[in-house]
RNA sequence: GCCGGAUUAGCUCAGUGGUAGAGCAACGCACUUGUAAUGCGUAGGUCGUCGGUUCAACCCCGACAUCCGGCUCCA
């Protein structure tokens, strides 16, 4: 949805210096352009140009084009907002991901009636076609304009510190400070403190919806006050708009807490907790099929099988530094074994399984003929998620992590990370998942252990090896864990939206806490290096994306019933019991439909519970020892050899299609 | 944790200050011959929990729990 083209640049003439940009473009014929781009700045296209000025356009569906539309909408809204709630005062309204928002503090909170009111007022706003005009001011008459908003006032003194982090810079973050008027031929109807630049008009903004209400602190600080957020849509053509509501009920209708409880997945009862799932027979066993292939894959790749606890004494988490940098991500501590005045024992259900491995690397003396050592489990663990944040199955509470760590020497280190990365994105794409990107995470400032140049070293190596595999690689500054620098998997489903799956962090400093040591050929006492893996992150965040990657239509492998036969009459029952036998015998999961209902309803079950095949017999299919074999698009073979109905699945089912 | 909204049958949802309804699912009976809903019937809810107001609360008020949308957070 990016240019057709590349976008036209026009050189201004002599003739024409002292026009504008918008004169200069549509002299040249350049009809879609929401601003204009001169010497690397976004410009309105009334800004007044110079001779030898290079002109660019801006195209509507271009990234810059659509934020210049969607920031154009912000004040749109908010001018609405200003004329049907008087007393609201304004924070701001940056253009975001696939539209925008403006912060208001309004006298009362916003009601779902008063959204289709400001709707509305938009609407009239767009059709009175107001002009976007640029004044530079200064800043005591900008305070004195602005003397009703406090939070303008706040921007004004910011002016220079402003940042893209908390949207403040869509206000103040141009060299000179600026109020854009809303003019209706000459009538001033609104203003507002704004960087620019703006569409010329309101009538040009072609496609707009208003979303939700949200709420937000300002500035995105948890100590400021709350504000009343409206999140709005808009796009460079009304089928653009429709295309993105039309994804968005898509991504509604494959919501896998959705899907989860209409197919019967898994749920999350109250009696046992937030963020606690229980998962059902068919959403167990589509887990069961995820873990075993998984396994296998780990055996082939060389990994040792481990178990450990899901409770420890604190002083585990107290070496590992878990309890200093992340106590309040744990579940409070059980203390046991108190007496009088003796203190007892906390024990901790554990967030993490690293330490537990650290232990188990450190039981006994180590060579370095055992590395790489890869120690792998389906290890649960439970972290303390703050109540808003929990989510379905993709921020749980309670989860099962296919963790591993990897323990080698710091030679050894780039070569088992490279052979990592391709172990990682070969079992994704086995899951069907196929399109990526990398991130690199790299050292917070504030949250860290251990010292920089290890950090460096660390750094490099995993940017290394995420160039040297080819794919896009885009850096996440901050983002690491306190221990080490990693190397993120984000995969985009099948409606493009991006998950982060797998991480592989490097770690020189657990091995130092835990004082770490394996025997070298020398006989030296050597540090090893640790590499944390999770491919899936969590079995049950995997599955989540999985559910809505498939939108619950699981290729046969992972399917929970693989085959349903249904037959034309009840007479036939039998036939089709022998032949759910003979799949049964070969590891297929498959159900005979011998209900009391009528074919035409029982192929509709089946199609709603979205099985891959349907196997349906009649008198016709008997005669010649076939079947009709269904699929799950509906397309359909009649007249199949028993036999070869059951290579097909049999088949479909191992060559995980 | 913060702001706002929500919570009625397994699911999706109506509904009223005078102790509740539909569709689907479930169960029963009858029906059943070729590719997305056969018909009839039955059963199912202390209206999230606990307090309060009231002659009377599913409905009004409060607290709590859970969920939803955001914010903040995500080892």
């Amino acid at each position: 949805m990016t240019t057709a083209s590349p976008p036209a640049v026009v050189h201004v003439t002599a003739e024409q210096g002292g026009t504008t940009a918008g004169e200069v473009l549509r002299a040249a014929g350049v009809k879609d352009s929401a601003v204009a781009r001169i010497g690397g700045e976004l410009r309105d296209l009334a800004h007044v140009v110079a001779e030898g000025d290079a002109v660019e356009a801006v195209p509507y569906a271009s990234e810059d084009g659509r934020n210049v539309l969607r920031h154009s909408a912000a004040h749109v809204l908010a001018q609405a907002v200003q004329d049907l709630f008087p007393g609201t005062r304004l924070g701001i309204g940056p253009p975001v991901k696939d539209g925008f928002y403006y912060d208001f503090l309004p006298e009362r909170p916003f009601t779902p009636e008063d959204m289709a009111a400001v709707e509305k007022r938009m609407s009239d706003i767009v059709r009175q076609r107001q002009r976007f005009s640029r004044r530079v001011v200064e800043e005591d008459a900008a305070r004195e304009e602005l003397a009703d908003e406090p939070f303008k006032l706040e921007l004004i003194g910011l002016k220079g510190g402003s940042s893209d982090e908390d949207g403040s810079s869509v206000e103040v973050g141009g060299a000179e400070l600026t109020i854009y008027d809303n003019l209706t031929g000459d009538e001033l109807v609104w203003k507002d403190l704004c960087r620019g630049p703006h569409l010329p008009t309101t009538r040009d903004i072609p496609a707009f919806k208003l979303m939700r209400t949200a709420a937000a602190y300002w500035r995105g600080d948890q100590k400021n006050p709350m504000l009343q957020r409206i999140y709005g849509t808009a796009w460079e053509s009304k089928d653009a708009l429709k295309a993105h509501l039309t994804m968005l009920e898509e991504a509604e209708k494959r919501d896998h807490r959705r899907l989860g409880s209409e197919l019967d997945l898994f749920s999350f009862p109250d009696e046992i907790g937030s963020g606690l799932a229980v998962f059902h027979p068919k959403g167990g066993v589509i887990r069961m099929a995820m873990e075993e292939y998984s396994r296998r894959r780990h055996v082939e790749e060389g990994y040792d099988f481990v178990a450990t606890p899901h409770i420890t004494k604190g002083q585990l988490f107290e070496t590992s530094g878990h309890l200093q940098w992340y106590a309040e991500g744990m579940y409070p501590p059980m203390q046991l074994d108190a007496e009088g005045d003796k203190p007892g024992q906390d024990y901790y259900l554990k967030p993490m399984n690293c330490p537990m491995h650290n232990l188990v690397f450190r039981s006994r003396g180590r060579s370095y003929r055992e590395l790489p050592l890869r120690l792998f489990e389906f290890g649960t663990v439970y972290r303390y998620e703050k109540s808003g944040v929990v989510h379905g199955l993709t921020r749980a509470r309670g989860f099962t992590q296919d963790d591993a760590h990897i323990y080698c020497t710091r030679e050894q280190m780039k070569d088992e990370l490279a052979s990592l990365l391709s172990f990682v994105l070969g079992l994704l794409r086995d899951y069907g998942l196929t399109d990526f990107y990398l991130e690199l995470s790299t050292k917070d400032p504030v949250k860290y252990v251990g010292d920089d140049e290890t950090w460096e070293e660390a750094t490099r190596t995993l940017e290394e090896v995420a160039q040297e595999s080819g794919l896009e690689l885009v850096p996440d500054p901050g983002g690491a864990a306190f221990y080490g620098p990693k190397i993120s998997v984000q995969a985009r489903d099948a409606i493009g939206r991006t998950w982060q799956m797998s991480t592989i962090q490097l770690d020189f400093n657990l091995p130092e806490r835990f004082e770490l040591e394996y025997q070298a050929a020398d006989g030296s006492r050597q540090r090893p290096v640790m590499i944390h893996r999770a491919l899936f992150g969590s079995i049950e965040r995997f599955f989540a994306v999985l559910l809505e990657h498939y939108a619950g239509a699981f290729p046969a492998w992972l399917a929970p019933v693989q085959v349903v036969g249904i037959p034309v009459h009840s007479d036939y029952d039998g036939y089709l019991l022998d032949i759910g036998k003979r799949l049964q015998a070969e590891g297929i999961r498959v159900e005979v439909d011998t209900s009391d209902d009528r074919m035409q309803k029982k192929i509709r079950s089946a199609q709603k519970s979205k099985v891959p095949f349907t196997l349906i017999a009649g008198e016709e299919d008997i005669s010649k020892g076939a079947v009709s074999f269904r699929y799950r698009d509906g397309t359909q073979e009649n007249g199949v050899p028993v036999d070869e109905a059951v290579a097909k699945v049999v088949q479909a089912v191992r060559d995980r299609t």
